[in-house]
This record gives C-alpha cells, structure tokens and sequence, in this order.
DNA sequence: CGAGCTTGGCTAATGAGGTTAGCTTCCTGG
DNA sequence: CCAGGAAGCTAACCTCATTAGCCAAGCTCG
C-alpha cells in the first residue's frame, strides 16, 4: 500500500475545493476521504474531526477572503475603496460558494491562525472606514452595518432569496451606494483625530464567550 | 396502547418549540419524536421527512414573521414606520433563535400557505417603503437592501460575530438610522406615481428555480 | 351493537455518516 | 540496518433517517 502523503493542509485544501462543488452543507468526511482516494478514519490522522475540520476550513476561508479585501481597498480611498472592497466581498462569495458560509464561523481562540484571519478581515474593514473619518465606537457600528449588508445581501443571493427579474447587481450596487451616502453622515464622520489605528477592530469578527 | 393524537400541525409546532430550545441545526426527528412520546417512525404518518418538517417550519416561521411585521408598521409611517418594522424583526430572531433560521428557506411553490407567507412578509417590507415614494424597480431595490441589512444584521448577531464590547442595540439603532436616511434619497423617492400597490413584491421571497 | 375499514401507532431492518480502537506497514533517523 | 513514529487500514459501534410491514384504536355505518 503506497501512502497517499496527505497533511492536515491538503486535506483542508481539498475540503474547501469540495465544499465549493457540492456546497458546504454537504461537506463529508465520507465524501472527502474518498475523493482523497483514503478510507474514512484515515483522516483523523490530519484532522480531529468533522467539526475540527469545519473550524480549519473556516480558517482557510477567513483568511482568504481578508488578503481578497485587502487587496482590493489597497491604494483607494472613500467611496472608492468601499466599491472595490464590496464588489471583493461578493465576488469572493459566488466563486467559493462552499467556503464563504466557513467565514462566518467564529473563530476559534486556540488556532491563532484563525483568529489572525478574523482581525485581517475586520481591519481591512476598518480601514475603509478611516477613509471616511470614521473611528471608535462610532466606526465599530459601522463596520457592523457594513458586514451586516455584505453578509446579508450576498447570503440572500446564494440562497436564491432574490425572486424578481430586477438586476442583481444593479441592486447591490445600489445597497452600496447607499452605505456610501451613509458613512458620508455616519455620527463622527470627517472628525479626524478621534482614535488610533494599529490593532483597530481587533476581537469584533469573533466573540468566543458566546459559544455553546 | 392509547394514541398519542397527533396530526401534522401539532407535530410542526412541537419542532418550532424544539428548534428554539436546542437551535436550528439540531432539530432532529429524533429528538421531536421522543419530545412527543412517540417512536421516530410514527411521525412520517405526519410528515413525509426531515425536509418536508423544515419545509413545513419554514413555512410557520415566515407566516408569524410576515404577520409581526405587518403589525409593527401598521399605523405609521417613514421612518417610524421603518423602525418599528427593524426592531420586530430583530425581536422575532432573538425571540425564535430556531425558528428565524427557517424563514430564509426559500418557500416550496407547492406548499401555498408558504408562497403567500413569503409575499406577505416582502409585501409588508414594500409598504414601508412605499411611505419613501419608492416603487417598483427602486422599491425592489431598496427592500434587497433592507432585507440584507437586517438579515445580515441578526445572524451574525446570533453567531456572535460581534465581539466588541461596543452595545450592540445602539449598533442597530444606527444601522437602521442609515437606512433611513439612505431611503429618503434612494432614486426614486418622493417621486409618486411611478408604479402601482396590489401584489407588489410577490415571488420576491422566493426563487423557486434556483433550488437543486 | 358490532363488522370492518382507516389510521396512527409500533418493531425490525437498511443505510449513510462519524467516531474509536487497535492492527499493520511505510519510511526515515540514528 | 533496524526502531519507532506516522500514516494507512479493518472492524465495530453510535446516531439519525428512512422504508416495510404488522397491529390495534376507534370511527362509521348497516
């Protein structure tokens, strides 16, 4: 018997590609092992478990997602980056159909990979927000309101939540312009000189204590 | 063996009861069938299976959101129409942390009570937002926002994606209060007479063709 | 009243998926 | 070369969903 030479990382790696084809809520260890062309509790040699696995996953996913958003507001500012940012946000949802719903895992304390993920993706939000003067508790509710438009509009669409033929995108492009005008006017916008960068956001994405 | 006198009703209502105390995703036709005193087989006397339960909770859940909304807004308007609307909403999620989960299930076209519970509820939406002037393809614009807002808003709320110690009801408070200010100069408000009531918003709920 | 049918319960059996235990074999470091 | 850890495996068991088929409760109607 030749060793199939898995690791914990390209059993995660095939995970998040199968959960993009067969979607996430059909994700099985039965299913994974036998594309990896190993039998089932061969993986608990890389992975604790069903849920350990999902926790990876959403590790993986998170992070992705964070360096996408990233990249996308790297160099813009204002409107701008906030464009650029969602149309990432987005985007990244419907090509990984399987992993965005990972993302929204809260992560797990002990894999400090994973809660660096979750701080990248919050601070990559935080930024954009700075660009509209916002900061402190007032730039915490808009982040908030950010991820919940984001989050809410794409999980919509993926779920097939969108009836009408009106445009799809047009509509989101409208939700945007819209979170656009509002952080124009969001309480503390353009009042510069209100909080510090640095570690911005760090801990929103997660909030541990509230795990069962 | 005296009968136990269930029907398919009384089975759907001890799920929505169920799903509440242990969450969603832990709704087993196990556990509903010992709550019930009965033996796991008997219940598909009631229920064709797993799906068809969640189908049918589905169903329940969006009928009494659909009906909290409509009565939240009724007798006001604008933006107290608006708010008044967002804290049900909020209020029902929280209230019915099992239930909420089912009503994004898109509505099965061959379950009637469900379609028209899914009308109801974006029909109350396009009320309220029939109070901004907004109508057809903005209306249909506006509720996909709303929706997502308050959608995005309550889950990741629920999957405790918010950390910070920032309070969270002021978080929502301001998010609806962008959303207010965002629909008061959405393209198309205030412009009256643009596009008709009746059944506006059906099949929004809803893309029946999308499922697989 | 009681014959009989419908119905709502039951047990048994099957199958998917997850998990654990314990065995074997590869392959690498000393 | 060979010892031991790592990475496979099979077997066994648990939970849950589903189907088949049996049986009795209790209603309906002659």
């Amino acid at each position: 018997m030749p060793r199939a030479g898995l690791n914990q990382q390209t059993v995660v790696r095939e995970a998040a590609r199968l959960a993009d084809e067969v979607g996430y809520g059909q994700l099985t260890l039965a299913a994974l092992a036998s594309r990896l062309g190993v039998a089932l509790p061969s993986l608990y040699k890389h992975v604790r478990g069903a849920d350990a696995l999902s926790q990876k996953l959403s590790a993986l996913a998170t992070a992705e997602l964070a360096t996408e958003l990233t990249t996308a507001a790297a160099g813009r500012a204002g409107g701008d980056a906030l464009r650029a940012m969602a149309d990432a946000y987005r985007d990244y949802a419907r090509r990984h159909p399987g992993r965005y719903p990972a993302t929204q895992r809260v992560p797990d304390p002990a894999d400090p990979e994973h809660v660096v993920a979750g701080e990248r993706a919050v601070g990559a939000i935080f930024a954009v927000l700075r660009g509209y003067g916002l900061s402190g508790d007032d730039a915490v509710d808009a982040t908030r309101a950010l991820r919940s438009a984001l989050h809410g509009f794409v999980s919509l669409e993926a779920g097939g939540g969108f009836g009408l033929p009106r445009d799809v995108d047009r509509s989101y492009h409208q939700m945007v312009a819209g979170l656009d005008a509002s952080f124009r006017r969001w309480p503390g916008a353009d009042q510069p000189g209100r909080g510090g960068a640095g570690l911005a956001g760090a801990g929103e994405w997660s909030y541990p204590s509230a795990r069962d």
